[in-house]
DNA sequence: TCATATT
C-alpha cells in the first residue's frame, strides 16, 4: 500500500532518451526497436502520435539505458541510413531537454560584481566536482553578478543548490544567493516567443498594406491570356491589402460564385478603372467578365501581378465553370491550399519550388496565394524560426505538375515582392537515389 | 539559400 506503483520499464537517472526523426509512419515500435538494437542497448521505443487520430507523426524516442550506449545509437545511425519510404536520413539525437537533464546546470545570482571565478569555484567546490563555471559579463568585462555553474552529478547539483539558495551572503554582501536550475532551452524558447508574441502586438499597423507592395509590381506586365479568367476592372474596388487572412472567415478563394460579382462593381472610380484596364489585352467575351473573382482571400494583387487573376489555366473543361482543386466535393469549410500547407505534400519530380526572398511577413498562406496562379498548389511552406515565429524568408511550394511549376518560375523568378526580388528554383532533391 | 517533428 505504501508501494509506489512503478513504471513498466525503469527509466531511470542513467537512461537516455533519443528522438529520432525520418521514420517513415507506418512503422511499428518493435521495427524500430529491431532495428536500433543492432548498434545499441535499448530500453524502449516510443512512436510520436497525433494526439487526435493516433497516426504516427513520423518520428520516435528512443530511451536507452546510459549515455554510453545513446551515443553509439546515434553515431551508428543519425544521418547515416534513409529508411524505406522517408524522404532523408534518419535523425537521431538527444531528445529536447536531455542534454541539459545530463549537464545538472545552475543558475547562480546576487553575486557581488568583484567576484571571481575562483571565489565561486571555491565556494561551490564544497559540494561536488565542478565541470563547467562562467560568470556572466558585460561588454568591459564586467560581472553581471550571476553566474552558470555545472557539477558532475545531479546530486552534488542538488546539495549545493538546497545549501546556499537564500541561504548564503558572499563577503561584502547583504543579500543571499539566488541558487536554481538554469532554464531549459525549452523554457528560454517560451520566453522568446512570449516576448516576439508581445513586441509584435504592439506594432503599429500590423494589418496594413505591405508598404512596397505596390510599387514593386511589374504595372506594363501583360499575362498570357489563358482563355477563362478575366478581371472586370470594377472588380478593383474589393481588393482587400490585409496581409494576413482574417481570422474565423472562411476562405473564399475560387468559390464566390458569380451572381456576387455585381457587388465589386460598386465604389470604384471610373477614372481608375480605366486608366487600369487592360487596353493591350486580348479581352475574351464579356461573357467571361462574371467569372472573374478575387482568386484568394487575403492578400490580392493589382492586375500586373503575373500569377493573379488572369493566372487560372482551366482545371475542368467548361469556361466559366470556377477552377478549384476540389471541385467535386467540399463546399465553403477549407480551401484547396489551406488545408496542405503544412509542407508535408510534395508534387511530382520537378513540379516542387523552392523559392527564397520572400517577404518576412509572408506566410504558408500568403506563399501559396503569389503561387496559385500558376496551377494547382498541393502546398506551400515558409520556414520560420523555430524559437521566434519569425520568418525565415524562404520556403516550398509544390505543384502535381513539372509544367505549372516551370511556369511559376519563368514568371515568378525575379519578380519583386515587397523589398526583394524573389528567387524561384526548382527544389534540390535529395530523395533520388533510395534504398531497397 | 533547400524540409519539420519532442509522448
Amino acid at each position: 500500500m505504501a508501494e509506489v506503483k512503478k513504471e513498466k520499464k525503469a527509466t531511470n537517472e542513467e537512461s537516455v532518451k533519443l528522438f529520432v526523426g525520418q521514420v517513415p509512419k507506418h512503422m511499428t515500435e518493435a521495427q524500430v526497436l529491431a532495428m536500433f538494437e543492432e548498434f545499441a542497448l535499448v530500453d524502449e521505443v516510443n512512436i510520436i502520435k497525433d494526439k487526435a487520430t493516433r497516426a504516427s507523426r513520423g518520428c520516435c524516442f528512443v530511451i536507452c539505458p546510459s549515455r554510453e550506449e545513446a551515443d553509439k545509437a546515434v553515431s551508428a545511425c543519425h544521418n547515416k541510413k534513409t529508411l524505406p519510404g522517408a524522404s532523408s536520413p534518419l535523425q537521431v539525437k538527444y531528445a529536447d531537454g536531455e542534454l541539459e537533464r545530463l549537464e545538472h546546470k545552475l543558475f547562480v545570482g546576487m553575486l557581488p560584481k568583484n567576484v571571481s571565478e575562483d571565489d565561486v569555484s571555491a565556494l561551490f567546490s564544497k559540494y561536488g566536482t565542478i565541470k563547467d563555471l562562467q560568470i556572466l559579463r558585460g561588454s568591459q568585462q564586467t560581472s553581471k553578478g550571476c553566474a552558470f555553474l555545472k557539477y558532475e552529478t545531479k546530486e552534488q547539483a542538488l546539495e549545493a543548490l538546497e545549501a546556499l539558495n537564500g541561504k548564503y551572503n558572499m563577503e561584502g554582501s547583504s543579500v543571499p544567493l539566488v541558487v536554481k536550475w538554469a532554464d531549459t532551452e525549452k523554457e528560454r524558447q517560451a520566453r522568446r516567443a512570449q516576448k516576439v508574441q508581445s513586441q509584435a502586438s504592439n506594432m503599429p499597423n500590423a494589418d496594413s498594406p505591405h508598404p512596397s507592395l505596390f510599387g514593386a509590381l511589374p504595372m506594363g506586365y501583360i499575362p498570357p491570356y489563358n482563355g477563362y479568367g478575366y478581371q472586370a476592372p470594377g472588380s478593383y474596388g474589393h481588393m482587400q491589402y490585409r496581409l494576413r487572412p482574417m481570422q474565423n472567415q472562411p476562405a473564399f478563394n475560387n468559390m464566390i460564385p458569380s451572381v456576387n460579382q455585381g457587388n465589386s462593381l460598386r465604389g470604384i472610380t471610373p477614372d481608375l478603372a480605366s486608366s487600369i484596364s487592360p487596353r493591350n489585352y486580348a479581352v475574351p467575351p464579356t461573357s467571361y467578365v462574371g467569372s472573374a473573382y478575387p482568386p484568394v482571400s487575403g492578400l490580392q494583387y493589382p492586375m500586373a501581378y503575373p500569377g493573379g487573376i488572369m493566372g487560372h489555366r482551366p482545371l475542368t473543361g467548361s469556361p466559366g465553370s470556377v477552377p478549384q482543386a476540389n471541385a467535386s466535393s467540399n463546399s465553403s469549410s477549407s480551401s484547396p491550399v489551406g488545408a496542405n500547407s503544412g509542407g508535408q505534400i510534395e508534387g511530382p519530380p520537378g513540379a516542387n519550388l523552392f523559392i527564397y526572398h520572400i517577404p518576412q511577413e509572408f506566410g504558408d498562406q500568403e506563399l501559396a496565394n503569389a503561387f496559385q496562379g500558376f496551377g494547382r498548389v498541393l502546398s506551400a511552406k515558409v520556414f520560420v524560426d523555430k524559437a521566434t515565429g519569425v520568418s525565415k524568408c524562404f520556403g516550398f511550394v509544390s505543384y502535381d505538375s513539372p509544367e505549372d511549376a516551370q511556369n511559376a518560375i519563368n514568371m515568378m523568378n525575379g519578380f519583386q515582392l515587397g523589398g526583394k526580388k524573389l528567387k524561384v528554383q526548382l527544389k534540390r532533391d535529395n530523395k533520388q537515389n533510395k534504398p531497397y
